[in-house]
DNA sequence: TTTATGCTGTGAAAATAATCACAATGTGAA
DNA sequence: TTCACATTGTGATTATTTTCACAGCATAAA
């Protein structure tokens, strides 16, 4: 079994896919519907099922409701995972107030920064930490995954203190390219290099 | 020559890297030097360059300030490039103080929202306008590129009016996946999918 | 029952992407 | 000059990802 990284994302694409199509009431979907909703071809959709184990009929094909519970075994961790957040600043707080509640097993639950008027406070129902203690309550709550939204200056002290405690999934909006052993998986989401990507093909292929 | 998203989004980044290094005064570069920074091997750092068509020496690498040159004659549109913001909330609020500046062609030159609380204001030396007039303004200022950041409910209206419009290229912060014609280019940032799959790989790299 | 229909699941093929591996080359040391 | 060396540029190879295409199947209609 097959776990790229283009091939989970696209599978917990289905799965945001899927739940919307719940909430609506659907019961059944077949390959090329759920195709058409994220860009793929129904082959890929299949071919990605058919990976993840789970069979539907050809009358009637996928069933929604078990087709999420299916995905969820794939993919989701055995109990909720805590995220850390470091870097209260406006792209940090942006993301506190939007993101706990729409995931099932994720949710942040412990904040950074190294601002003192930032620290021990409580934003969004969650708790602000000085940077000097994030070891210890990262190792203390178990926490695996983290979030860095510090200038770009201080991202790679920020990783270092993460790899430092466990981390070991890290999403960087910063925009440098941060030095962490290759055991930790890192996801960059540097919004200039996207935006000049979006740029580039908004223009090439039009020409 | 091969125009792949993988491929341009790697020499956006080398860009980006060549750029700091230029800056602390860098002159030359070896493959595996870059490479190192942007974590891909430096058979495909050379393959990349020599499909831009730059050619580097054996004895000294490549020069930092030309190749910067040759990639922007590769990327870069021949004028700048102003794109729209949709959505003043916390996330575009974030994104306009954040990106002007960062990124030598491309400039957010006009803002909106239909909250006509947040209409008719500058932020970041940016004007701001009624949803309604989007039309009107991206076409009176050839604007191709947008950044949705409005909630999902709204996407899609909102990406349907940019089509209208004349946009080419989306940057959508919202977690849902556009229905636009094929010849419009998307980039999702979806941090739901993010985190989950960041996530994901946090945990099962480690099992 | 039987048959027609329109899916699924999946080997096989095709397309795409990354790596290998090495001749060619420019440089500096002797 | 000559030679040793480290790196480039790239054809060939390998790996990965996607698509093709169709047998097999569940259902509904006759
Ligand atoms: N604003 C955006 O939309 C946006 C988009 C993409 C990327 N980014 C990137 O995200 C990062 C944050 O952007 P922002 O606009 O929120 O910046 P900001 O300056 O508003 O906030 C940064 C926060 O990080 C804190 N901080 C700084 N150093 C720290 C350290 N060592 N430890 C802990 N906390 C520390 C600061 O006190 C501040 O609260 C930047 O790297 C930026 O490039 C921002
Ligand atoms: N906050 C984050 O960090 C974050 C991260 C990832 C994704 N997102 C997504 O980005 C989007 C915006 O998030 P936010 O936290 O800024 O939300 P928000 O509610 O703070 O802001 C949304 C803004 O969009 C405006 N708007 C709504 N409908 C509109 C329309 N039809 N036309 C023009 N403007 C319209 C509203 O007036 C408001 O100003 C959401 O889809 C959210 O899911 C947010």
């Amino acid at each position: 079994m097959n776990r790229s990284e283009i091939k989970i994302e696209r599978i917990i694409t289905y799965r945001r896919i899927l739940l919307k199509l719940y909430n609506d009431g659907e019961k059944n979907i077949f390959s090329y519907q759920l195709a058409n909703k994220c860009q793929v071809s129904s082959a890929q959709v299949r071919r990605d099922l058919m990976d993840i184990g789970y069979s539907g009929s050809p009358a009637n094909g996928y069933e929604v409701q078990c087709l999420i519970k299916s995905i969820a075994e794939f993919i989701d961790p055995d109990k909720k995972q805590g995220i850390a957040l470091v870097g209260l600043g406006n792209l940090g707080r942006a993301i506190i107030d939007y993101f706990n509640g729409q995931s099932l097993k994720l949710e942040i639950v412990a904040l950074f920064d190294k601002n003192p008027n930032k620290i021990n406070r409580v934003i969004a129902g969650c708790h602000s930490y000085h940077i000097n203690d994030l070891k210890e309550i990262i190792i203390k709550n178990n926490i695996k995954t983290a979030v860095i939204s510090v200038p770009s200056t201080d991202a790679q002290q920020v990783a270092d203190v993460l790899v430092d405690g466990g981390i070991k999934g890290i999403l960087n909006y910063a925009p440098i390219i941060l030095n962490v052993p290759d055991s930790i998986y890192v996801q960059n989401r540097d919004m200039i290099t996207t935006l000049e990507k979006v740029s580039y093909f908004a223009n090439y292929n039009n020409k």
